[in-house]
RNA sequence: GCGCCCGUAGCUCAGCUGGAUAGAGCAACGGACUUCUAAUCCGUAGGUCGCAGGUUCGAAUCCUGCCGGGCGUACCA
C-alpha cells in the first residue's frame, strides 16, 4: 500500500520534470535514505539530469524541491547530499490511514492458480536439514503468495517407484532377510531405521558389483506392481511418507496433494507425453553411438553447451526421472489431456484434508488438482540442469508460454562444516576434513535428521522457559517450548539468501538470541504484554474507551509534535512497508527480505519499548500516542511473523 | 574442458534493478534489571569489500582478465 503512495510521488515528479525541463524519464528509481532524519523517500534522478541541463545536481534537486508544488501525503521535499531529492511524508496524515494497511488477508484473487511443488523427499529414509530448508522455503513462499492474494495449490511429489526406494527394499529383502510382517513389526521411528539401512545398502553394493543387479530386479518388480516386492515397497513408502508428513506438521508445513510417481506410471502419463514428444520430433531414437538404443532429447542451442543429448528412455525401455517429470509438468499446466483420480490420504489437526493421487477412486467431492497458470518448483540449485531440460521439453512441444511459467525456485544446499561434523561425532576421511563444506548425503547416512534437530531445539527451549516461567504448568511450558523451537528453526532457514550455502552450525541454529526467531517472538510477546497489563490495571479499558482516547490525541493538536520523534515514526513507516516486502519477495523469489524486514521491525520495536515506559506515562496524551505506536507495531509484527510461519507464544 | 554460484569485520551473513559516512547478528570489552519480562537495550573496538584493469558525475554492486572455493555437466534422482 505504501507502494501506491510512493507511486503517486513518483508520478508527480515525472510529470513535473517533463513539463519543466521537457525530459521524459523512463524510469525513476526510489530509495530509502540512509538515515530517517534525511527523509522517507529519496530520488537520485537529479544526477541523471545534470548533464543535459548543464547544472549541478544539487541545484536541480533544489529547484524541484521548491517548484514541484504540493503532492498529496507529502509534507516537504528538500535537496540533500550531492543532489538527492528527499521526500518527507506528512506524518500525522499517514498515521490516520494506517489501519487499513494492516488488515490481514483481504485477497483479491485474479482467478489464476499458482502451483507450488516443494519438499519432495525420497520416501526411503528420515528427513534431514536439507529437506527442512526446502520445506520451509516452499511453505513460506506459499504463505506469501496467499498474502499477495493468489490462489495456491501445494504439491508434494512422492517418488515411490525410484531407485532410492528400491535400495531400501533390497536392504530389507537381501541384507536383512525380512518379510513384510517383519518390517511391519519394526518399531518407530521407522524412518530412522531406514536411514541406517539405506546407508548400509549403499556400502554393501560397493563390495560386489553383482549385487547391483538386485536393485535393477527390484526396480522392475515395483514398477510392474502386483507382487510381493511391490507390496513391501508400498508398505515402506506409506510408512515413511507419513513420518515425513508428521515431521513437517511439527514445523507448520501442510500440503494439498501428494502426486505419486506410481500413478504417473500406471495411468500411462508418460506414454501420452512420449507420443506428443515423438509427434513433434522433440525426441529421436539413437541407432548407434554412446546412447545406442535410447530415446533422447536434443538440447543443442537451448542449453549453454552445444550437442547435448538427454536420455528420456533407457536402452532397457524404462523411463528416466526427466521423462516422468516432463509428463508431470504437462499435467500441472493441464496440457497432458488426462488427469488423476484422488482419494483422501489424511486430515490435519486443523481439518485441512490432504489428498493423494489414485488410479481409480470412488471418493466423492474430489478436488480438481493441477491445471495451474503458474508453476513453481522448489528444488535445490544442483537440479538446475534437470529443470532446464524439463522446461526445454515443454518448449519443444510448442508450449513456450508454459515453459516460461514453469519456474525453478532454486536455493543453495545446506552443508555441514568439518568442525560441525566433528561436534556431531561424524567421522570424516582425510580428504573431507580439508574441505570447506561437507555435503549432506542420505546415501552415506551423513547429516542431521530433522526430528533430531527439532527435539534438541525443544529440549533447549524448554529449559529456558522453565527457568523463566516456573509458574506455568509443565504442559503449557512444553507448548511454548515447541513454538520457540519452530520459530528458531524456521527463521534460521529463512534468514539466508537463496544463493548462500548454509554451512550448518548447530550452535548457531540453537541460538535464541540476536537475529533469531525467538527474538521476533519475544518482541511480539512484549508488545502483547503491554495491552494485557493495561486491561488488568485499567478496568474501564475497552474499545470505546480506546477510541475516545485516540480522538483526544487527534484533538490535542500534539500529534505532529509527538510524531517528530524519528524512532516512533520509523517504526510506523516500516510497519506499513510489510506489504511492500511481501510483494518484493514474491516478485524476486527472495524470501529472506521478508525475514530481515521482520527482524528490523522487531529491533525498532525493542528500541521504542526500552525508550518509553508506556504504562507509567503520566501525560495521558503521550500515553495514548505510545499505545498507538505499540499497537501498530504489534499488529504488524504479528502479521509478518505469521507470514513466516512463526507462531507467537502467550508468554515467554 | 564447459556452465552456474560464491569471495564484504575474528566467525556467520546483509547490502534493495549503480548512489549519501559499507551494515547486522555472534564472539570480545564496558555499561543498564525496585519498571510494560534483561530471550532485551546502550556504548567501545573491529573493513586495502579476493586481486588488477575498464565503464560512469558516482562501483561492494556493471564489464574484462586473473586468484581462491563450491556445485553441476549419469542409461541416479
Amino acid at each position: 500500500m505504501l507502494n501506491r503512495r510512493n507511486l503517486i510521488v513518483q508520478d508527480h515528479l515525472k510529470k513535473f520534470v517533463s513539463s519543466e525541463y521537457g525530459i521524459q524519464l523512463s524510469s525513476m528509481t526510489m530509495e530509502t535514505p540512509p538515515r530517517r532524519e534525511m527523509g522517507d523517500l529519496a530520488f537520485p534522478f537529479p544526477f541523471q539530469l545534470a548533464k543535459s541541463l548543464r547544472k549541478p545536481p544539487r541545484a536541480i534537486a533544489q529547484e524541484i524541491a521548491e517548484g514541484a508544488g504540493r503532492i498529496p501525503g507529502v509534507g516537504k521535499m528538500e535537496a540533500a547530499g550531492a543532489g538527492f531529492l528527499n521526500v518527507f511524508f506528512e506524518r500525522s496524515e499517514f498515521l490516520g490511514d494506517l489501519d487499513k494497511w494492516l488488515i490481514q488477508g483481504d485477497p483479491h484473487p485474479d482467478g489464476e492458480k499458482y502451483i507450488v511443488e516443494h519438499t519432495n523427499i525420497n520416501p526411503n529414509k528420515a528427513a534431514h536439514i536439507g529437506h527442512l530448508r526446502n520445506a520451509v522455503l516452499g511453505d513460506t513462499f506459499v504463505r506469501l503468495l496467499k498474502a499477495a492474494g493468489k490462489i495456491v495449490e501445494t504439491q508434494n511429489y512422492i517418488d515411490n517407484t525410484g531407485v532410492q526406494v528400491a535400495d531400501v527394499i533390497v536392504g530389507f529383502l537381501y541384507l536383512r532377510n525380512k518379510t513384510i510382517e517383519d518390517v511391519a513389526a519394526i518399531k518407530d521411528p521407522f524412518d530412522y531405521y531406514c536411514w541406517d539401512l539405506y546407508a548400509e545398502v549403499s556400502e554393501w553394493y560397493d563390495d560386489d558389483p553383482e549385487k547391483i543387479k538386485l536393485r535393477q530386479q527390484t526396480l522392475a518388480e515395483i514398477e510392474e506392481g502386483h507382487n510381493e516386492t511391490a507390496r513391501l515397497g508400498e508398505f515402506i513408502v506409506d510408512r515413511i511418507v507419513r513420518a515425513h508428513l508428521a515431521t513437517m506438521s511439527r514445523i507448520g508445513v501442510q500440503y494439498d496433494i501428494l502426486p505419486r510417481e506410481s500413478e504417473i506410471l500406471h495411468l500411462h502419463f508418460w506414454e501420452t507425453a512420449f507420443e506428443k514428444l515423438k509427434k513433434t520430433d522433440s525426441v529421436y531414437f539413437a541407432e548407434d553411438g554412446p546412447h545406442e538404443g535410447c530415446w533422447v532429447m536434443n538440447l543443442s542451442g537451448e542449453t549453454d553447451s552445444p550437442d547435448e543429448d538427454k536420455i528420456l528412455v533407457r536402452s532397457n525401455g524404462t523411463v528416466t526421472y526427466v521423462g516422468k517429470d516432463i509428463a508431470y509438468q504437462l499435467w500441472k499446466f493441464g496440457l497432458l489431456g488426462q488427469t488423476f483420480s484422488y482419494r483422501k490420504f489424511s486430515e490435519y489437526e486443523n481439518g485441512h484434508v490432504l489428498w493423494v493421487t489414485a488410479c481409480e477412486s470412488e471418493e466423492p467431492d474430489q478436488p480438481a488438482f493441477g491445471t495451474g497458470n503458474q508453476v513453481y518448483n522448489v528444488i535445490d540449485v544442483r537440479q538446475s540442469y534437470l529443470q532446464r531440460v524439463v522446461a526445454q521439453g515443454l518448449r519443444s512441444l510448442g508450449y513456450k508460454d508454459e515453459a516460461e511459467k514453469s519456474v525453478h525456485f532454486f536455493y543453495e544446499m545446506v552443508a555441514l562444516s568439518p568442525l560441525c561434523c566433528q561436534d556431531l561425532g561424524i567421522e570424516l576421511s582425510d580428504e573431507d576434513r580439508k574441505k570447506s563444506y561437507i555435503e549432506v548425503s542420505g546415501r552415506k547416512g551423513l547429516g542431521v535428521k530433522a526430528d533430531d534437530l527439532l527435539d534438541t531445539l525443544i529440549e533447549k527451549a524448554l529449559k529456558e522457559v522453565t527457568e523463566r516461567r516456573q509458574e506455568l504448568p509443565e504442559e503449557k511450558r512444553r507448548d511454548v517450548a515447541e513454538q520457540i523451537a519452530v520459530g528458531a528453526l524456521r527463521y534460521f532457514m529463512l534468514k539466508y539468501t537463496r544463493n548462500a550455502v548454509i554451512a550448518f552450525d548447530l550452535n548457531e541454529a540453537l541460538s535464541f538470541e540476536g537475529e533469531t526467531g525467538p527474538y521476533l517472538q519475544y518482541s511480539v510477546v512484549r508488545s502483547n504484554n503491554i495491552f494485557r497489563k493495561l486491561k488488568e490495571r485499567e478496568e474501564e479499558w475497552d474499545s470505546v474507551y480506546w477510541n475516545t482516547r485516540r480522538e483526544d490525541l487527534q484533538k490535542s493538536g500534539r500529534l505532529s509534535e509527538l510524531l517528530s520523534d524519528n524512532d516512533s515514526w520509523s517504526l510506523i513507516l516500516d510497519t506499513a512497508r510489510i506489504e511492500e516486502a511481501v510483494f518484493q519477495a514474491v516478485d524476486t523469489l527472495e524470501i529472506s527480505t521478508v525475514a530481515r524486514h521482520a527482524f528490523t521491525l522487531a529491533q525498532q520495536f525493542n528500541l521504542f519499548y526500552h525508550k518509553h515506559h508506556i504504562l507509567s506515562e503520566e501525560d495521558e496524551i503521550k500515553k495514548t500516542f505510545y499505545l498507538t505506536v505499540a499497537d501498530t507495531a504489534r499488529k504488524g509484527l504479528t502479521r509478518i511473523v505469521n507470514l513466516l510461519g512463526i507462531e507467537v507464544p502467550e508468554r515467554m
